[in-house]
DNA sequence: ATCATAATTTAGACGTGTCTAAATTATATT
DNA sequence: AATATAATTTAGACACGTCTAAATTATGAT
């Protein structure tokens, strides 16, 4: 199994929970930054493979094979970008480039080792869930947007929904990382912007940046 | 610069020391597993970049440019083997496959990393020295060969000279491992294999092993 | 239902790294 | 010095993953 094909797979995995009836050529040529016809042709020989059912101009779909390999794609990502900030103390906004390429290192007794030198981790860095070995995904977050939180509640910050390096650079610039605690103190309705008090200080956030924010709720 | 080419100029480094003068193509094809025709290409592809400097018939040479990628590349693979063995406990007949995979994650940072975490090495398991971010080699072992040993004298294992799998795990089974101290019982003459006292056990090794093992004086 | 537009696929091409078979050059033997 | 043999390169091909341009199919607005 090569990074390419791992990289599909992995791409298509992503984007089929937004489109589970088949993901679009276009919507993957953008995911891969790769032209259309060159996704056409790699769902054709994937679907050769038996890792995804490709119906012309109807998008693909990952069978149970290429699902397994996706999220075992997924759960050594996660793995490695815990490594990354947990053992080597990067920042969670510097981690996704380097686990992109470690995600792709083939050896299974790797990864058992580890998960198992990184404690069993349950959660990466940005609150995604890691599946387990046998590529099972148990999210007991009961995680919402932050653009869904009710005024006056107090919340803790469990992941983001886009985590693109901007907002992941945005978010611990003005201290918003994960597992922080913080009570909705107001949402305007002009711009649905949210104040929030986390300890001592008070910050406003726009509604984009709630929409993106996941939290559970605190104590 | 990518995985193939990094792997051709680090064949070509370690070919480089028993053949200075140039690198034959049929030593390098069977390095790398593959054609002699195949390492012809390649070798034209590599000159063309500067990397090596490539006389038709008279063998490879690494430019600058090419030997402190080809440092850089060992210094990458020998500090991953550290992180297998010290932090993942892999054995040391165990690690050389997945490093020749991560030695090739682009990322300078995270070696800097690595590097820290695992406290500046400067030898990796198999006692070969780790080349220093600037590409210096500084080997202070003064090691030699068992076979060159005076019977007699007490020495500490530093090294190997082969580090195939079988042979790591022929020391390994027999207990010679790295750092390990004995004492030159015998040397027989008639096959030059050599008796050794090891703590309160005597093991006899060929003259092959003997000439594979690197030793450092003792106290 | 027709037509314009957008999405998708096909056709033909290219760079990379590899191969086999044939040609060329170096080397060792006589 | 001529010649046999070994080493090396060249010629032509192929799989992979990509591209541009053209053709095809789907969609939705009228
Ligand atoms: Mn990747
Ligand atoms: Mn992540
Ligand atoms: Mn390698
Ligand atoms: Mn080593």
């Amino acid at each position: 199994m090569n990074q390419t094909i791992e990289n599909y797979l992995k791409g298509i995995y992503t984007l089929s929970k937004q489109s589970p009836s088949g993901v679009a050529t276009t919507a993957l040529a953008e995911k891969m930054e790769t032209k259309a016809s060159s996704v056409t042709d790699m769902l054709k020989k994937l679907d050769e493979k038996g890792l995804v059912r490709h119906a012309p101009y109807k998008g693909a779909v990952l069978t149970q094979k290429g699902k397994k390999i996706a999220i075992e794609v997924v759960r050594k990502h996660r793995l490695w970008e815990v490594f990354l900030v947990e053992k080597l103390r990067f920042g969670w906004d510097e981690v996704h480039t380097i686990a992109e390429q470690l995600e792709h290192i083939d050896s299974a007794e790797l990864i058992v080792r580890l998960d198992e030198f990184l404690g069993f981790p349950r959660y990466d860095p940005h609150g995604d869930p890691i599946p387990d070995v046998n590529g099972h995904i148990s999210d007991n977050r009961k995680a919402f947007s932050l653009s869904e939180a009710a005024v006056g509640t107090k919340v803790i910050i469990a992941g983001v929904k886009e985590s693109s390096d901007n907002f992941l650079r945005y978010l611990e610039s003005v201290a918003l990382t994960l597992n922080t605690t913080m009570k909705i103190a107001d949402r305007f309705a002009f711009d649905n912007s949210v104040r929030l008090k986390v300890k001592n200080r008070e910050i406003i956030v726009s509604s984009t940046v709630a929409e993106n924010l996941l939290v559970k709720k605190g104590k």
